[in-house]
This record gives C-alpha cells, structure tokens and sequence, in this order.
DNA sequence: TAACAGGAAGTAC
DNA sequence: GTACTTCCTGTT
C-alpha cells in the first residue's frame, strides 16, 4: 500500500466528467480501476490517496495514468480573472485531470459516446468487454464480431462503426499514433468510419494526452454561444485549452 | 398511470 | 439538412 498526498485531484470529480468509464466505485468511496492491463484499488480522504500496490507499480504505471507530472494548480492561475465563467468552472471542477488513458481504449469507448450519455456509454463500454473476458477487445477480436452480437448490447448504430474501427485498426497498430504531433494523428483518426472530428479530438485529448485538442459537443457549443460569442480565447490557453474544455464540460453537466 | 417528446461527449450522406 | 439506435428524463 502506497500513500500519496496529491493536489487538485478528486476521484470523483474525475469518475464524473466523462473521460473513463470503466472505474467501479466502491461502497467505502474508493474506486477500482482496470487500466493498461492491470486493476487497481484506490482510496482518497482529503488529498491523501491510498493506492494498493507496490511503489514500482505505482511510479512506473499509476504516476503517469494520473498525470502527476502536471501541476494542475498552475493551469488554473492561468485562467483570465476577468473571465467570470471560465473561472468559476476552474474552482468547481478543482479535482479534475487529464488520465493518461489507453488510445485504443479511448477509440473505442468515444465510438460508443457518440449521441449517447455517460450512464448508458459505462454500460456499453462494459456490456462488450464482458463479450471478451472482462477486457476491451483488440482491434482483432472486435472485427472478428459480427454485427447482430454488437447490436444485442444496445449500442445501435454504432456497432457497425466498431466493426468498422476493429478493421482499421488491426491494420493500423493504434500505438502508432502516439508518435504522431496532434494534426497528424487526428487526420489518420479521421480516416476512420466513425470517428468525426469531436469524436478524434477526445481520442486525441484522453488517449495520446494532446491537451490542444479542443473537443466541440453539443455541452461546449452551448457553452461557447452563451459565454463565447465571439469564440474562445484558444490562442490565450495554448498548451492546455483541451484541460480548460474538460473543466467546462464537467461544470455545464454538473449543473 | 401511460404515452410522448426531447435530448444525449456525432457522423455519414 | 436528415437519418441513425437506444435509453432516460420531464411533461401532459
């Protein structure tokens, strides 16, 4: 078992905001989460965490999937004072972070987000990798899928997108991806059936930590007609817009 | 109570 | 601009 103590980060903030949604909360408040091959119990009073773990597993794996690397009290002073509701997002979702997360993981899952909503994307995401044995399925397993099967787990439409992606990328090792700069790796994502822009911009921003993508949804465009008239500062935010996307996502869904 | 419309981390055509 | 699947919410 592991201590920590860790600034601006909230389990449950982060479990609430839509970018995992394979953790399992527990009835003690911790959670369980199955990431990067391993399964992993984590407990948090105040800003001290518990990980149950060894240290090696805890800075070789945990340390990166949680970003500690970035100093999220200093993306917050960033922030223009003058800019009420970017400010008041920032200090509600104060617990939030950028995980690490696994890229095609994320294809996966933001395939499934796609006109969707978080309770029922949790339940999909889960529904098909209980079709292959509690994981998510490689690219090879989920092609080798047929249609009829995805459809039976309620995910519509979309099942034939991940047919779809389950081809492309048995063709294309999606760890490709992350030696790719942020353009280029959006436009092979694009290439995708599937996958659109807002959907390559999460896979972009969660999976491979590109934190200029600026995912757009239907959250963020409401958000910007009501507060950005004349569009968000991105040029101002460089090197973290798609961090400040997260906090306002996460402050409009809350409200 | 049950039916119904509206909307949900969009994309393809 | 419209169709696409299913689910959940709020309204009548």
């Amino acid at each position: 078992m592991i201590t920590r103590e860790i600034s601006n980060c909230d389990l449950r903030q982060i479990y609430d905001s839509g970018q995992c949604f394979r953790w399992q909360p527990q009835t003690d408040g911790g959670f369980v989460i199955p990431a990067m091959g391993r399964r992993l119990y984590v407990t948090q009073r105040e800003n001290v965490f518990a990980f149950d773990c060894t240290q090696e597993e805890f800075e070789q794996v945990w340390w990166d999937y949680f970003d500690l690397s970035t100093d999220y009290g200093a993306i917050v002073q960033k922030v223009d004072p003058g800019d009420p509701y970017l400010t008041a997002a920032v200090q509600y979702g104060a617990g939030l972070r950028i995980l690490r997360q696994d890229v095609w993981e994320m294809i996966v899952t933001f395939l499934l987000s796609q006109n969707s909503n978080i309770p029922r994307i949790r339940k999909n995401v889960q529904d098909l990798c209980a079709l292959t044995g509690g994981e998510i399925p490689t690219p090879q397993q989920l092609a080798a899928l047929d249609e009829a099967t995805l459809r039976t787990l309620g995910v519509g439409y979309r099942a034939k997108y991940l047919l779809e992606a389950g081809k492309f990328f048995a063709a294309y090792d999606p760890q490709q991806l992350r030696n790719l700069p942020y353009e280029e790796a959006h436009r092979v994502l694009r290439d995708c059936p599937g996958i659109g822009p807002k959907v390559a911009d999460c896979i972009c921003l969660f999976g491979l930590h590109h934190v200029d993508a600026f995912p757009v949804d239907t959250h963020i465009r409401q958000i910007l007609s009501a507060h950005y008239p004349d569009g968000f500062p991105l040029e101002r935010y460089q090197g973290c817009a798609g961090i400040l996307q997260q906090y306002m996502f996460y402050y409009d869904l809350q409200k």
